[in-house]
RNA sequence: GGGCGAAUGGCGAAAUAGGCAGACGCACAAGACUUAAAAUCUUGAGAUUUAUAAAAAUCAUGAGGGUUCAAGUCCCUCUUCGCCCACCA
């Protein structure tokens, strides 16, 4: 028997479909659209098996419907801005444009040795200028409709290299190039509201019903709205109100000092009556890595108080990093004994603990812990005796009406910070002059250039800020000399919008507003669960606002969406930092693209996590020769296998057969369109290869073995592409099997095995079940485990099934 | 600290809707072919006990309890692990 050549094989078919554009997509009115996606990678070089995993489901979805005959869209792309770039510039003397060229070079091609079916014609790369040039004409679209912002925030920042540092360059708290501690600096940074799209970002998960529930409950979570109150307390001696705000009305008579973030800017605002100042912003400056320190940390500010507006209480005012800037007002009122967070800092500070709500049912030592829980008030004037669920709107009424508070809806969801001080990523198209202040850069300017001449190596601070030519500029407006803005954008921008870039690729607009609504939304999304929060919900807020520019008609990018699970080793997720990548290279070697694939999906399902092992591996490689070897049992040239006269026999097993493949077409179709559970359908058909294998050839056959082979071949070709096309032109076709029709089923060939019986109690036709053929007709009096219960659902129920084993009925199912 | 999810043989995993737990594979064992090995083919198998001509009984889905004629699946309590987020007021 003759192996299969999976190497030649692969070649031959990879450059038939390049050479006859097979998956190259166009708008076609005539067949239905289907936009499969997958998240675009990162070109850091290598592909992994979390890359393989994800782009092999793509794959099959892709093939699956466009063998249903769908017209399908199945792009590939490159998000390649970023810090990585950037760090192997500085670390290895290489440009980031060159970086990434060869990285993507490398990268495309083994794509391309796994045969994804891509549309290569519309590949895009995030750091073309032809592609950031649209970053920056959003951008400024966004400027115009004013949902573009600036405002402080604070940076983790190294005082040697004078740069900003991100979370990936910080080890120790020390900066990754010189070993600085690193510290806290105010920096003015542009800011986009995506919270003026909140309340629509958590109605609209009302559409996304293809949607996996944990993605929708984690964005819910994420963007959080809250109820609550801003309450005004009036600083002592200055003639200034400090607003809090908080979710707990009901504990306002407990209150016993408030906190600030140490990142506010009403600290610099009130500097002068801060008596400790400078231990403040001692305190401000340092850096408070309180992830690690779970103690908590803070600084009493010395010389002003505040004055509670409806006890008159004067109370001490902190700082502490434990009230977060970006919630709230960001600035809070403590009740020690009702939150625990505030009874651990009044402890350590020796504040005061008023309780003002006590337990109905248990006792409860307000010095041991905080009490969070319901009750009932105490301490609290006229509201005394009030449950505390309840008071919570009397006494928010009556704040309102006292004129110092309000009630308000919040969001935890904070506007997105889009500038980053770095070279790699696309300029902000915003000019600051001293006469007009910051203008845009006109429409027709755009691209502005991100300089390619930039030295890396002795580099400080932003690379941009010292690059003369790219900074001195003519003010749009008033023509005197300006400067450019050498902040860039988050990539994030990036991979907000590529999926339309996709659907039209064009150098004079945008995209195609008709070839865009042709395609979009996306019917089938697929991308790892760690983008649920960021990457998902940026994006839907990008297309709500392109919505609103008029250039899409949907109110959602992604129809359905597909997380699935990480590959790890060792538990481990892998990363090119931890060292810990498989490479498909050697497997691709070794077995072939086809066998890598089928490996990947049949090993777990695509939503659970995969702990990376070999285990398998030979029987996916055995799986796909034994097809192979079919293909000369099919076309009778192998003696090897035994026929048989008995025409009784043959019989029995052609409809044991023919029923096979009917359920193994139903089941693998189903797997695919309603939960992509791609390692049961492989299952599957390995089952009915098993069952066609065992079946003994015989020249009755009528055709029947290679029916089944047939349809075997036709459902594996999403999965094995490149073996499926070779032994489908051996088996004498012409087209090519990747746009062949899928095969269908026959619903009553599968229910042929069963029949219809009448259910007897007590010797009393009750009605009809379908029961497996082998079964027999039986009184349900004699039946096993059964009571009143069950023949009073008869009456009211259906029976639809009951499960019969060794002459006795075990359960009847009604519906 | 908060949120989400998971736990089934030696291993990866199946199990519409509560209805024969372990499909399909891996690894393993025996046999066939072979000088031999590999490959391939055939067969076997959750565990324990009894029996060994077949077979039978009991125990088994992280732990403990509950509902039900019937629970991997539903409810309660707990344990462990993974992922996302970071004091969310």
């Amino acid at each position: 028997m003759k192996k299969y050549n999976y190497f030649d094989i692969e070649k031959k078919w990879q450059n038939k479909w390049k050479k006859e554009k097979v998956f190259e997509s166009n708008e076609l009115l005539d067949k239905k659209k289907y936009y499969c996606l997958v998240m675009l990678p990162y070109p850091s070089g290598d592909l992994h098996m979390g890359h393989v995993r994800n782009y092999t489901i793509g794959d099959v979805v892709a093939r699956f419907y466009r063998m249903q005959q769908k017209n399908v869209l199945h792009p590939m792309g490159w998000d390649a801005f970023g810090l990585p770039a950037e760090n192997a510039a500085i670390n290895n003397k290489i440009h980031p444009v060159k970086w990434i060229k060869q990285n993507i070079f490398r990268m495309k091609k083994q794509l391309q040795n796994l045969g994804f079916s891509y549309d290569w014609s519309r590949e895009i790369k995030t750091c073309d200028p032809k592609y950031y040039k649209w970053n920056q004409w959003f951008f400024i679209k966004m400027w115009d409709r004013g949902l573009v912002f600036k405002k402080n925030a604070y940076v983790n920042w190294c005082k040697s290299c004078k740069t900003v540092l991100a979370n990936e360059q910080i080890s120790d708290n020390t900066c990754w190039r010189c070993n600085t501690n690193i510290s806290r600096k105010k920096l003015n940074q542009w800011f986009l509201k995506i919270t003026d799209y909140a309340d629509e970002l958590l109605n609209g998960h009302k559409q996304l019903s293809g949607w996996p529930k944990q993605v929708i409950s984690m964005q819910k979570k994420w963007i959080n709205k809250t109820y609550g109150m801003e309450i005004s307390f009036t600083l002592s001696k200055i003639n200034k109100k400090i607003k809090i705000f908080t979710t707990r009305p009901d504990t306002l008579f407990g209150v016993t000092f408030l906190v600030i973030s140490p990142e506010h800017d009403f600290i610099d605002e009130i500097k002068s009556y801060i008596e400790n100042y400078s231990e403040v912003e001692m305190y401000i400056h340092s850096n408070r890595n309180n992830i690690l320190n779970k103690d908590k940390t803070g600084i009493k500010l010395n010389g002003i108080s505040a004055i509670n507006p409806l006890t008159n209480e004067n109370i001490p005012i902190y700082t502490s990093d434990y009230v977060s800037v970006e919630h709230g007002t960001g600035i809070i009122m403590a009740v020690p004994a009702h939150d625990q967070r505030d009874w651990e800092f009044a402890k350590k500070f020796n504040i005061p603990i008023k309780e003002v709500i006590k337990s109905e049912t248990n006792f409860v030592d307000i010095s041991k812990c905080a009490y969070e829980d319901v009750g009932i008030l105490i301490n609290s004037w006229q509201f005394n005796g009030i449950k505390s669920d309840e008071a919570v709107n009397i006494i928010s009424r009556w704040v309102e009406k006292k004129g110092v508070g309000k009630k308000v809806v919040k969001f935890k969801l904070k506007d997105w910070l889009v500038s980053r001080q770095r070279y790699w990523g696309t300029p902000i198209p915003m000019i600051h002059c001293k006469k007009c202040g910051i203008v845009a850069v006109s429409e027709k300017k755009l691209p502005v250039l991100l300089p390619e001449k930039i030295n890396f190596v002795d580099g400080y601070g932003s690379l941009l800020q010292q690059n003369q030519n790219f900074i001195n500029v003519k003010c749009p407006k008033c023509g005197i000399d300006a400067k450019r803005e050498t902040d860039t954008m988050d990539t994030f921008i990036d991979s907000s919008w590529y999926y339309l870039r996709y659907c039209d690729i064009n150098d004079n607009i945008v995209f195609d507003i008709n070839k865009v609504n042709y395609w979009m939304p996306v019917d089938q999304y697929i991308g790892g669960i760690e983008h649920a929060c960021m990457h998902l919900l940026y994006s839907r807020f990008w297309y709500k606002v392109i919505r609103d520019l008029g250039l899409v008609k949907h109110d959602e990018p992604f129809t359905n969406l597909l997380t699935q699970g990480m590959v790890t080793l060792n538990g481990t997720a892998m990363s090119k930092s931890k060292k810990n990548i498989i490479s498909p290279d050697e497997m691709l070697k070794k077995y072939g693209a086809d066998t890598t694939r089928l490996f990947i999906l049949f090993a777990a399902p695509p939503k659970k996590q995969f702990n990376w092992t070999y285990c398998g591996l030979m029987g996916c490689w055995r799986f796909i020769n034994r097809i192979w070897q079919l293909l000369d049992i099919v076309n009778n040239r192998s003696k090897k296998y035994v026929s048989t006269n008995n025409d009784d026999i043959i019989k029995k097993e052609k409809i044991k057969l023919l029923i096979a493949m009917h359920k193994t077409i139903k089941k693998v179709t189903e797997d695919i369109k309603k939960e992509l559970q791609l390692n049961t359908a492989i299952s599957c058909i390995m089952k009915l290869v098993n069952i066609l294998y065992s079946y003994r050839y015989h020249s009755n056959d009528d055709g029947m073995s290679l029916k089944v082979y047939e349809s075997v071949i036709l459902l594996m070709a999403p999965f094995t592409p490149h073996v499926c096309e070779e032994i489908w032109e051996k088996l004498g076709h012409k087209k090519y099997i990747s746009t062949y029709t899928w095969p269908t089923f026959d619903e009553n060939i599968i229910n042929e095995s069963f029949v219809e019986l009448p259910i007897q109690i007590n010797g009393k036709l009750r009605g009809k079940i379908t029961v497996s053929k082998n079964a027999k007709e039986c009184d349900i009096k004699s039946v096993v485990g059964m009571d009143n219960k069950i023949s009073i659902q008869l009456q009211n129920k259906k029976i639809l099934k009951f499960i019969y084993i060794k002459n006795k009925i075990i359960s009847i199912i009604a519906k």
